[in-house]
DNA sequence: TAAATTTCATACCAAACGGTATTTTATTTA
DNA sequence: TAAATAAAATACCGTTTGGTATGAAATTTA
């Protein structure tokens, strides 16, 4: 054992996903991240690899915090419909007072990675199929409460909503008009019959 | 005048839209433009003006020739329904051959510049709205005909399917399993009562 | 045919890129 | 306290980046 270390390594990786999150991986310099992450280039190359390393580290730390965040955020209201209703305008409204809109990383890495590179395809996929569960089983909360259609096809309906979700979250960054996005999700809610 | 130019211009911004389409702005370098465009970096700045305005005149004709192409899409069936359905299985099947997975020039670029860039902010937004007029005009006619339900509202349709088409492309980007993404268009069309 | 004009090709530029070697500083163990 | 170890800081590396200056080649007009 020796010198310990400095830096917190959760802040640092923090800072990292703030930075590739908004600007994307390419964008996103060695100098970027030593400045906001406030360590030298020697300790991310130690610590994460490369450039590559830091940002699937990055990109894994908001996946499974964002997996946190949805499965709470429809478990908790006991009705299903409402649970949908408030997560999808909650993320409406959340990413309204975003500037520059971020959306979702995953997303983002989606578009710019995944295509060329199977390592983020296999994750970005993932997290979308994790979503997907999570939504299912909402669904089939609601069927068993009788609050939903029995006719309703649980896990078609949940992917559905997911794609839904994606579309808008990438719509969203061309700063539409907002009654188009308000419209639009009263309009998919209507799936939930 | 002088000497006359040798290459086509239209062919060279049409090599650079595929790059541009298939890598993004960051990860097209001026070189990879060069060779696949067949000309020189001057004649590139000469033409197009910077890396920049090569990709505003990629995109461009992009949106430009993918409007025609839709507006012809959902033109040529007499019914609707079954117009849009074609081109929402018609845009999966294409999408499925293609590796890697291009998607939407005009939505990679919402992620990657919008945010960032107002220029490209107001492009991809405005693509987008032309987008939706298209739908619009398309359910109206299905309203006239009788074909649809005259209780659907055609505006707030047609954005609800925009989103729908933006997911979807967006999704496919990681590969997911096919039926997931029929499944998804099946019920996304079952908005077109 | 000669002057004028524009394109093309080569070569080049400073700056920024991702990534490391090296030295200094701090901490631990023997 | 001395040797060992690991992290921090500085400085540096070759390559690639977007963008140009320059001169040769070609076509027009006078």
């Amino acid at each position: 054992m020796a010198r310990q270390r400095e830096f917190d390594e959760e802040k640092a990786l923090d800072a990292a996903m703030q930075l590739f999150w908004e600007k994307g991986f390419e964008a996103t310099s060695l100098s970027d991240l030593t400045s906001r992450m406030g360590i030298q280039r020697p300790s991310i190359y130690s610590t994460f690899g490369d450039k590559k390393g830091l940002f699937e580290a990055a990109l894994r730390k908001y996946t499974s915090s964002h997996a946190a965040y949805v499965r709470t955020n429809l478990q908790t209201n006991s009705s299903v419909k409402e649970a949908f209703r408030a997560f999808f305008e909650n993320m409406v409204a959340k990413e309204y007072e975003e500037s520059p809109k971020r959306g979702c990383f995953c997303i983002n890495s989606m578009v710019e990675l995944a295509p060329h590179d199977e390592k983020f395809e296999i994750l970005t996929r993932e997290h979308q199929m994790y979503l997907s569960v999570i939504f299912q089983e909402t669904i089939e909360r609601g069927l068993r409460s009788g609050e939903l259609d029995p006719g309703i096809n649980a896990k078609g309906l949940a992917q559905t909503l997911l794609i839904s979700l994606i579309g808008l979250t990438v719509f969203m960054k061309s700063r539409p008009e907002r009654p188009f996005v308000d419209n639009s999700v009263k309009e998919i809610l209507t799936l939930l019959r």
